[in-house]
Parts: structure tokens; sequence; C-alpha cells
DNA sequence: CTGAAAGCGCTTACAG
DNA sequence: CTGAAAGCGCTTACAG
């Protein structure tokens, strides 16, 4: 068995605080909800006693009383990855604006664990959860292993098939950015490189590529598309069969920034220059927002902003309302990080 | 008022179970609890209702029964640097395994919302508190603020005056290493690159300086000490400074990977070549470890191992151990990342 | 092996 | 404005 006292003795009660104000239990706990009924020379009385005792409010046993949770569990997919690190930053915020805490959950990106936590978190009574699905997430066990009534909302990754409400960047429209950009810079033959079929992501980030490329009149070529780990070295290997293209690509739209940085080396190694020889451009900056590592080209949203929105449609949910109102799309802007140093461009663009 | 209920109507109980095996609700709870009391014909019966309702066990009740809680706080000073994010899940993973959940709350460097969030941690009823305190974080009002009986440790910085538990790196002996490896490669003038004072992990760190130049008998020169915000634009700044020093030096100890990032950009800026003009190194070993962007020396200990250490060492106080066993410092080795492709070497060390 | 009973710390009508 | 009473979902001696 786990878990601890509360204290090192008996926990201190609104009975103790009301014997000490000479007050009934019932006072107490009103003064503690500020109510208008009590008396301000009683509400005194009490604060003092409990200013005196040291008194803390249990909230898990009003909480019992009233089957109203203020836990959200806050299930994230990976969040060594910088990019899930600042989700979970903009959730949290705006969680502890409303009054709510997050119970965290790293998966890492393994379903089963995925499937374990969202046990434990029912078990402990969360009010809903704000969920990066792990990869590979099936929409039906999903849906199985969450009670139909739990407010639930996805970011940054749709389910397929789950009709669950989503946050996240509008992926399709930022990808068509990208590239009609790279086409604008007189490009014609544009690799997508990174990610895999099954994610979501790759898909609608596959659909914008696509989108430029009709608009632009430009034939599609699936030899162009280089499926990879979203990694860095997901993008160095993917990198080198692509050069290795008999009709080499002289852009690449990558997945994500992560591996935008790796077909960046990749190129370098092989002695051609970025830019220059082959334009490299990436999906979210996230990595280069923070460190401002490396000169890149990328079509981001705003992450922060995104997991306050997820927040804030949960807490909707919460609240009743219809769950069409959490979903939220994050609009993207074109970034042109030119150099090294801290000057960076941001060309706007409403979606 | 916030908070939601549980479920749409009324939660299904152990009574709703018990009425339909045909048991009491004692004998729900035993085999909940895998009891040995309780037949085996029992047993199943109350798991087939258990299966059959969809039951969810609700640890809060049991919790406030019990008192003994399964929340541990998990209170973060930058959740946004990957650093902390790697330490967030060494403890998530750790926490995990025993069944412990962490409640997420990210100071970001704010005494104020810290303090605040302690409470909110005690009304919540967590068992034990894992923090990364602020930078300013007084002692004496943090004792104030907490609970004598509060199980806490302290991770990655202490707080000066306080005796909680502390589990992080060994930053004396580490920065010692480093600058021992400067000097082993025949450099004398060395400067000490970014931090305050006020933090004790500078102290700590400059500690190590000195220890390594008073070892090789080289004179400490106050001049060489150069205070900057732990961040990559603080690293820029205070490389300036260094370079412009009349008795330039001729190699960095950077506070961390991070400042030793802008150290190295600076550098090169100037049309200095890193190495070869000037030696830089760095303690820990983050953003490097996960990106593999820059080549860069660092000393640096397992900050996932660290987390791991924290949470074990929680939960032995939360069992009551003696405060003295939570305590851990993590050994560090040198790393060489020596270009920008995969291959990188480790020197091992035991402290 | 199983059941009846008390109680964890709170909230909420309901009387006064 | 304030008090007595019931109850949230569980656990735990205590009898049988």
């Amino acid at each position: 068995m786990n878990g601890a006292k509360r204290g090192a003795s008996r926990a201190t009660t609104i009975i103790d605080i009301a014997k000490v104000a000479g007050v009934s239990k019932s006072t107490v706990s009103l003064v503690l909800k500020d109510s208008p009924l009590v008396k301000p020379g009683t509400r005194q009385r009490v604060n003092q006693a409990i200013e005196q005792l040291g008194y803390v409010y249990n909230r898990s046993a009003a909480s019992l009383r009233t089957s109203k949770s203020s836990f959200v569990g806050m299930v994230i997919s990976d969040l060594m990855n910088p990019f899930f690190a600042e989700l979970a930053v903009g959730i949290e915020d705006e969680l502890n604006d409303f009054g709510f805490v997050p119970i965290l959950a790293n998966t890492n990106e393994n379903v089963d664990r995925q499937a374990r936590v969202l046990q434990s978190l029912l078990e402990h009574g969360v009010a809903g959860v704000i969920m990066s699905p792990a990869n590979g997430t099936d929409a039906w066990t999903l849906a199985a292993t969450l009670p139909r009534s739990l407010p639930v909302v996805l970011t940054m990754r749709r389910v397929e098939g789950s009709p669950l409400p989503y946050v996240g960047p509008d992926n399709r429209t930022g990808a068509c950015r990208a590239v009609r950009h790279l086409i604008g810079l007189g490009h014609r033959r544009i690799a997508f490189i990174g990610g895999f079929g099954t994610m979501t992501t790759q898909s609608e980030r596959l659909s914008g590529y696509f989108d430029a490329l009709q608009e632009a009149g430009l034939q599609r070529d699936e030899t162009l598309i280089f499926d990879a780990a979203p990694t860095r070295n997901g993008g160095m290997d993917a990198a080198a069969r692509a050069l290795a293209h008999s009709g080499r690509p002289t852009a690449a739209f990558c997945f994500n920034d992560i591996v935008a940085i790796g077909v960046t080396r990749a190129i370098a190694l092989r002695g051609l220059r970025v830019g220059a020889d082959i334009a490299v451009i990436g999906f979210d900056d996230v990595v280069g927002a923070e460190h401002n590592l490396p000169p890149l080209t990328t079509v981001s949203a705003d992450t922060r902003l995104m997991g306050a929105r997820a927040a804030r449609g949960l807490l909707g949910l919460i609240e009743g309302a219809d769950p069409a109102t959490a979903s939220f799309t994050g609009e993207t802007r074109l970034v042109i990080r030119e150099s090294c140093g801290a000057q960076q461009e941001t060309i706007g663009g409403t979606t």
C-alpha cells in the first residue's frame, strides 16, 4: 500500500476551528466559501481561529461531498520534446487561473501506458482529461477506456475516427503556406520529409503540401515523399535518401523543425549549402524559438496559446458546454530566422 | 465555484456492486484490496459485478477514510527549460512505478506563484512535495509555508539555509572536473561565465572552479568571473565582456550548456574559432543530448536519474524514513561531443 | 470467511 | 444569521 498521512497526527478540521471560534461547523464552512450569510464579527472570529490553528482546507473531503473535482488529467505523449513541454506549460498556466490543477502523465508514446494512466486518472477522480494521444492510439480502444460522460479534449494530434474535440495547429493551411513560400522562391521539385502515414498530423500536413502544389499547377510526385521518424536522425536519414534521388529535389518541406534540423545537417555534411543549393522549411518552431539555434525557416502556430485553448475548451466542457465549442485550430505564421544572431523576422498571415 | 461532477449521474459505488454480487460492501472492499480473507468463489462474483457495472474505484474517498494520499506535488521552476522537463520526466516515471501521481505546478521562477501553488498543493492533500525551488526562494518563508510534517525534497537547487533533503548533481566536483580538463589542455586563464551569486548552484560550481585552480597552483582572478543570466543571450553578453578583457581568457567554463552555446556563438561572431582560439566547456548536457546540436564539451550528470532519485527519496520520507537518507548527489562525467555528426565520446569518471 | 456500524472532513438543505 | 442532521464513497475493527 502506498500513501501517506496528511500531516503528522490528526489534521485540524473545521470542527476544531468551530470550537475555538465558538460557532458551529456549518458557519465555518460558510465563511470558507465567503458566504454573505455570515455576520462580519463572526467571520472575523472564525478567520482568527483559522489563522491561529494553521488550518488547511481539505479539498478532497469537500470534493467527495459535492462530487466536484478540481483535478484535470494532463496526458502528454512526450514531455522530453520541447514542443510538448511548451504545450504542458500553456495548459498548466490556464488551468491554474481557473482553480484547477493538472495531474501529469507522460506516456512516452506508449499506448499501453496511456491506457493505464487513463484508468488511474479516472480513479483519482479527474473532472476531465486533456491529452496529446500517443502515436498509434486507436479510437475504439480509447472510447472503451473513457466513460462517455468524461470531458476530454485531444490536442496536437487527432485520433482517426474519434469525434472528440481537438485543439491544435492548422496543419493543412500551415503546410500549404510553407510550400507556397518555397514555390514562390522558384522551387518546382519539393520533397516532403518526415513523419509516417499512420500519423494524422502527417496526412494533414501532406494535404496542405498537395494543396500548394495543385494551386501552382505542379504535378504531385509520390517519390518525393519520404517517411521518417520525426527526429533529427530521422531527418538525416530521409535527407540522405532524398539527395540520392535521381531527380533530386531543390527544396524540402519538413514534418517539423527537428526533422528540418536533421535535414539541414545532412545537406551540410554533403558539402551543399542550405538555401543556395537546397531550401529547407520546417513546421513548428520550438527548438529555434527557445534556443534560437539554427537559422531556419518554419511555419508555426503558438504552442503555448494552443495549450491554453485546450484547457479553456476542457473547462467549458466540464461546465456543460457543447463539445463543438471546445475545438480550436491555431493559426500558423511563416517565421524566417535569417542568421545565427538574434534577429528574426516574422511574416504574418491570417489563415 | 469550479469543479465538475464525476460522471454524468451518480457514480456506481461498492454498494451497487455488493448488491449485484449478493455480498456486503465490506466484502467488496476486501476483494478490491486483494485480501486473502475472501473465498475464491465470492471474489469471482464480485469481480464479475465490477466488470459488468463498469465500476471505477474512488481513490479520493478511500484516501479520506485512511488519510493516505497518493498525490505528490511536483513543483518545477521552469518547465520550458529542457533540463527541468527531463527532470520532470524522471520524477513522473518513478512516481508512477510506485502508484503515486504527480500534480504539476510550473512556477516559472516566480516565488509568489510558488507560494500560492504550495498552498494549493496542501489543500489538495499531497503526501509530499518535490520541488526545484524558484530563484530567490527564501528558506524562512519556505519553512513558514510548509507544515513541518510534510515530506519535501529539494532538487537541482538548494535553498540556502534550509535543511531540507537535496537531490542534484555534484556541482562542486563536476565543475572541478571540467576546469581540470581545461587546465590539462594547457589553459591558464580560464573564465567562469554565467549564473548569479545569489544562486546556490553558481556558488557550488564556482567552488569547484576554484578547487581546480588551486589544485594546479593557479592564481584565482575575480575579474575572470562573469555573472550572467543562465540563457543563451546571457552567455553571449558575458562572452562579449570576457573577450574585451585586457587579459583575455583562453578558455571558458560555462554555468550551463545553454550559456555555453551563447558563448560559442559570440566567439564565432567575432571570427575566432572555438577550441583553437578559445576553449569552451559547459555544465549539463541537455540541449546537446536531446538535439545533438552544437559540438560541445560538457560535464554533466544524468538528469533523469536524479529525478528518479528525488522521487524515491520522497517516497522514503513518506514511509517515514530518516530525512538524511533522501539526499543524493549525482555523479558527473565529462562528455566530449566532437563534431556535428552523431559520434560522441564519453570519458567516464567516478566522482 | 462475511456483515453491521462508525467515521474520514466536508456541504447542504432545513429549521430555528 | 446560525445549528443539528444527513450523507458523499470508502475502510476497518468487531462480532458472528
